[in-house]
Formats: C-alpha cells, sequence, structure tokens
DNA sequence: TGAAAAAGTGTGCTCGAACACATTTTTTAA
DNA sequence: TTAAAAAATGTGTTCGAGCACACTTTTTCA
C-alpha cells in the first residue's frame, strides 16, 4: 500500500481510503488534467506520466464518484413508457404504480418519466401512441409489445432516431431478446402443471383455457400452454385439452365443455382472465375442479381468498416497469449497463402468502 | 403557469421543467441565498421576500436535486454489517454475496461496507464482535440480532454513540420493531402449513420438527410452529406433534419417532436443516411423508428436485441485508426514511419455479 | 439625530468529475 | 540556431445545493 498522506484527507479507513482524481494527481505528482486523460484515455500523456500515473492506479482502487460525474453531465432525461390501457384490462392497472413511484424517485435526478396508453385491442391505437412518442423524441422508451410485427417496425423507427428501446412483460421473440423485463413464460407454464399435478388425482382430465386470446399476443399465450403440456408429458396418465374462448361465451358453453369431459378436476387458465371461471364455478356451485390461473387483480384475490382459485401465479407487472425503469435511469446516470435479458422469479401465490406480497 | 423564461434555461418539457435554486431566485427577484433560507426555514427573511419566494414555490413543482445535495456535504459513511459466521450455519452464505453486491455499488457513492461474523452457537462471540464494531464508531450498523438480551444491551450502546441500528432475518420484539427488515414468521409457519394441507390427506398426522434450536434463538422458530398450528387449529382432523431433537440424534432416533406415529404423513421443519430430515428419508427409502422446510441451501434444492422435500419457503437472506443497507446508503445520501418495519414476500418454491429464484 | 445593534440580503466558495482552454515543453524542419 | 508546429501539461470553470461570510438595510435607543 501507499503510505502518502494528503494534508487535505482525513484517514478514516486507512486501505479502503476514496480517492478522488486530485488526490491521484498528487500521488502521481501531475495535474489532474492528465490523470483525467489516462483515466480517459484521451491521449497527448507523455509515456513517463502515464507510467506514474498507472503507477498509483495500480496501487489503488479508484472509483470515481458516481454523484459528481452524474451532476457534472447534469441533462434532463426524458423517458416515455407505453402500455396498454389499464381501463381495457386491469392486469396493466399494477404497472401505473410502478410508473407512478419511478416519476416520484427519479424526478429528483432530472429524469422525466411520462406513460402512454394505448388500447390492447387496437392494433391502430398502438402504432398511434408509438407515433406520437416517437416526435417527442424522448431519451429511451420502455414498451409493451403486444403486437408482434408492429413493435419491429417501431422499434427500427426508434433505432434511427437513437432512442434506446426497453421491453417488458412480453418477449418479441422468446430468444435472443434485448433488453428485456419479464418473466418466462414456458416455464411459468410448467411451474403451474407441478402445482396442478400435485392437488389433482391422477389419470384425471385438466383442461387448458384461453380467454379473448386474438392471434395477436396468442404467441406469449401458446408459451405458457407449450411449458404447461411439457410438464404433463414427462409423466403420463394425465389427459389435457385445451379451450380457446371468448369471455361472453363462458356462460353459454363452459357448462357443456365440463359436461363433455367427465374426468375433468383441473383448469388452468393462461391469464388473469382467471376470475371469470372462477365465477362460473361459484355460480354453479361446482365443488371438484381445481383452478390455478394468473396475476393479482382484486377479482382474482377473491377468488384465491374464498378457496374456489386454489393458486395464482404472479407476473408482478409493477416491477417490471419499475426495474425497467430503473435500469434505464442507472444507465443514463451512473453508466450502469442494462441487462440484456432480466427474467423476474416465478411467484406462486396461495391464499396465505397473498397478503405478503400485497403489503407495503 | 408561470410564463417567464431564463436566459440559461431550455425548455424541454413545459410544466415538467426542473428548477434549481438559482431559477427560483430569478424567478422571485431575489438572491439564492434568500431562496436557501427560505427552503429551509433558516430565519432571516423578511416578510415581503418570503412572500415572493413562496409565490414561486407553489407554481412550481422544485425538487431538490439530489446528485448536487449530496455531492456537497460529501462524506465518508461507514456501515458494518454483523452477522453469523456462514461457515458455521450455511444459511448466512447468500447475505454474504448480497454484501458483496453492495460493497461494490456504493463504494462509488463513497459509503463504506464491512461484515462482521460471530459465532452463533456462542453468545460470548456475539458480544466481542459488536464491541469491536462499537469501537470503529460506524455511522451504522446492520444487525443480525440472535440473542435477545445480548441485543438490547449492544443496541443501546450504538445508540450513545449515535450510531443507527438496523435489524434483519430476526424480529428482536415481536412486534414494534423499528429499523426491520424480514419475513414474519407466523405468516410464514401458517404458509407451510397451508401447502401441507394440500398435499396430505386428512387425518393424518403432522410432525413440526425443530432441529439444533436451543433457547436463544427459539422463539423465532416458536412463531413458525405458531403459526403453523394456527392454520390446522382452524380446520381440524389432524394430529400435530412437536419434536425437538440435535441433528446427530436424528439417525438415532427419527425412525422411531416415524414408528410411534403411524399416521405421520408430513414433517415441517421450522428451519433450513430440512436437508438433514430429507437426507434420513431417502437413506431409509421412506415414501410416504411429505417434507416441508425453509430455505435454498445447496443440499436443500438438492432434496427438492429430486422430490424428497416437497416444498421450501425462501426467506431470502441475501435480499434482506441487502434492502437493510440499501435503506441506511439511501438514508444517508438522500435523506430517504428508513422503513420501521419491511417485510418481505413468502416465497413458495417448488422443483420447478426453484431456478427462477437462483438465476442472475 | 446618529451610532450601534439587529435583521435582512447577496456573494462566493466547496464538493468531484469533466472538459475547454491557456500555458509550457518538446519536437520538427528550415 | 531558431521559429513554428506539435505534444504535453496545467488551470479554471461548470453542474446544483449548502453554507460561511461580507455587505446592506432597517430598527433600536441613548
Amino acid at each position: 500500500m501507499f503510505e502518502h498522506t494528503f494534508s487535505n484527507v482525513f484517514f478514516i479507513f486507512a486501505s479502503k481510503m476514496k480517492y478522488t482524481i486530485k488526490n491521484i494527481a498528487e500521488l502521481a505528482g501531475v495535474s489532474k488534467g492528465t490523470v483525467d486523460r489516462v483515466l480517459h484515455e484521451r491521449g497527448k500523456v507523455s509515456a513517463k506520466a502515464l507510467e506514474k500515473v498507472n503507477a498509483v492506479l495500480n496501487e489503488i482502487d479508484y472509483k470515481p464518484n458516481l454523484l459528481a460525474r452524474s451532476l457534472k453531465k447534469t441533462r434532463n432525461y426524458h423517458i416515455c413508457v407505453v402500455l396498454p390501457d389499464f381501463n381495457k384490462d386491469p392486469y396493466w392497472s399494477p404497472c401505473n404504480e410502478g410508473i407512478e413511484e419511478a416519476i416520484e424517485e427519479f424526478a429528483s435526478f432530472g429524469v422525466f418519466i411520462e406513460p402512454f396508453f394505448f388500447n390492447p385491442n387496437d392494433i391502430k391505437s398502438f402504432i398511434k401512441v408509438n407515433k406520437k412518442v416517437l416526435e417527442l423524441l424522448p431519451n429511451a422508451v420502455l414498451l409493451a409489445p403486444l403486437f408482434y410485427k408492429e413493435t419491429i417496425e417501431i422499434i427500427n423507427k426508434y433505432a434511427l432516431s437513437n432512442i434506446i428501446v426497453s421491453k417488458f412483460n412480453n418477449q418479441l421473440e422468446i430468444n435472443n431478446t434485448q433488453n428485456f423485463v419479464g418473466q418466462d413464460l414456458y416455464k411459468s407454464g410448467r411451474i403451474a402443471a407441478s402445482l396442478m399435478k400435485e392437488i389433482i388425482s391422477k389419470n384425471a382430465t385438466i383442461a387448458i383455457i384461453n380467454i379473448d386470446e386474438d392471434s395477436n399476443n396468442a404467441i406469449y399465450v401458446q408459451e405458457k400452454e407449450k411449458g404447461f403440456r411439457s410438464f404433463f408429458n414427462e409423466i403420463e396418465s394425465y389427459n389435457i385439452v385445451t379451450w380457446n374462448c371468448k369471455q361472453q361465451d363462458i356462460d353459454a358453453k363452459l357448462l357443456d365443455f365440463i359436461n363433455e369431459n367427465i374426468a375433468l378436476s383441473g383448469i388452468f387458465v393462461t391469464t388473469s382472465k382467471v376470475y371469470t371461471i372462477a365465477e362460473f364455478i361459484k355460480n354453479k356451485k361446482i365443488e371438484h375442479i381445481k383452478v390455478i390461473g394468473y396475476d393479482l387483480l382484486d377479482e382474482n384475490m377473491l377468488y384465491l381468498k374464498n378457496g374456489i382459485i386454489n393458486f395464482l401465479i404472479h407476473q408482478n407487472p409493477k416491477k417490471q416497469v419499475y426495474l425497467g425503469l430503473t435500469y434505464l435511469v442507472d444507465y443514463f446516470l451512473f453508466d450502469k449497463e442494462i441487462p440484456a435479458k432480466s427474467l423476474l422469479p416465478i411467484d406462486i401465490i396461495t391464499a396465505e402468502n397473498l397478503e405478503t406480497y400485497t403489503e407495503n
């Protein structure tokens, strides 16, 4: 270790001392300008000076003060979040909380976060909103890429304007995605299956129900279905059937579907719309069917608590946006790298541990 | 809205513009010193000036730049973490990772974090380590308060030296704890019980096994037991027995215990030592007993994957320390409030969702 | 009324990094 | 040998908040 002392520095933690560029300059016997040039490899440094500075840098553990760095290059950063309108689909409602928290928290650092909502049932609305955002020329966009083809196009346009794009919730291509925050949907399906297996008896029939899933975001639901089926394929002796339906058809057709499959003892709903099935089951007083679905919507939580839904899988949309925004902010302010792929844990929610996820 | 413009300010986002003290001073027609006095209520401001500044402050949404604020009052903060040696109990091993990550991340902000380990089986070691830490006079201590009486004493001493104390993992008093990061142990026991109920048949016998729990940290284990029993008390028709044992006695005595309780079909181990029971069950080729325990120790994860352990409850010690440290750092750097009580979600881990918690 | 005390106000420096620009040293070539 | 060009080095300003200190205005009271 170096044994030098600085006039202006009070050694509190001997070896763990925080060095500044000025300190390094003094130790190396050069000016802070030279140290700066060495640190940033800006050239214009003589071999002798380079050596002196590097000698010091090798001895100490210099970490630039990120507060000072970020303050110096103070800029106002603008991040837009593009996501479905939660009035059209309550699944997205928690995202809003996450965004509001991020707005509040990061405003003090000069980061301005702005949400933009589109209609998840209307591709045109998705395109329109993105066009509007593009015109604002923000520094970055955090996007829920619901529509495959249109997202590819808009991402290219953003790229032309040097706007960073991160995605959340839906993986655009299932592999090789960049800047993505979300969950592994295939695994999520497998987990649902493993839970189902624990709570129903052998040789039973299990239904996978996809509600209101048109071809657009069907790929995401299909991943879950694949995962679910893969689990049972490995153990056999279960009969898995898939039913695609519209929400308004449930009342008219679900009873027929149940009667057609007499051994039916488990239903896996691939989205947050599981409450519609639960409602039906409750009204018809069907007691032998176990239900697993997605997400902590108010209605879902109600049916979970009174035992009609047995398990919910938590996709944690709030954490997804918040984390996505955190990555972008850390990138702008502190030069942190944005993780190419951030897969959140897949939480299993029961009536008992539910409140530990909703508190605070 | 104000319609003024500043010579040196470029309006990017009309109303969402970031104001500085200088801006406010210009708008109010006073100097930044006066604005500063108003903001901090330092007095020495005339009624007229106060009014002018407040008029501006009411119109705009001033958020001080936390980077600048923190840079100005640059200090080196020293935080000590006092926790059990992970060589004595592998449960604490993930904490180390959390601490290492925090050290790395916060060093750039002038925060120096230092871990101190004590022997969890030796009260004297706990006292000794804390005494050592006290002499260092850090700004804060993050503590795993394993021993009740001794913790009370040491906390008082820290307080006398104006050292902030946060606790994690063990709640000192079950209610009214301050600066605590951890889980609700009672609830955790209930969750274990609810899972047990799903996977065993009615009228069965269930064993609660406490391994190596002497009177010191017994209170924490007792909370889990209480929660577990409370769940089954509500539904009856189950027979719950408790067995307290030493790890070295398992081989000699567990088989007797199992034979004494012929209907035994579920075991709840109240700590991370569940692998010792799993090992026994595997060796004796007992197949009808379901096992639920705690924490993602390597051995536990192995038995979870091969089906001997059915569920693990994740106490997330790594997240606990990391979060505890984050709270302290945010407090020192950005004047954020330290939450009095931060209860983490209680994660249910199965063979299927396990890897979503261990990745990244 | 006027000097002293009190109250109010403004200026300028600091934190550490970054970078523009000024100054000094070395190299080049006539 | 020397002037010009190039390279190397050092200096000073900025970011925004916070605070010490200097300066100005108002109030107090003999």
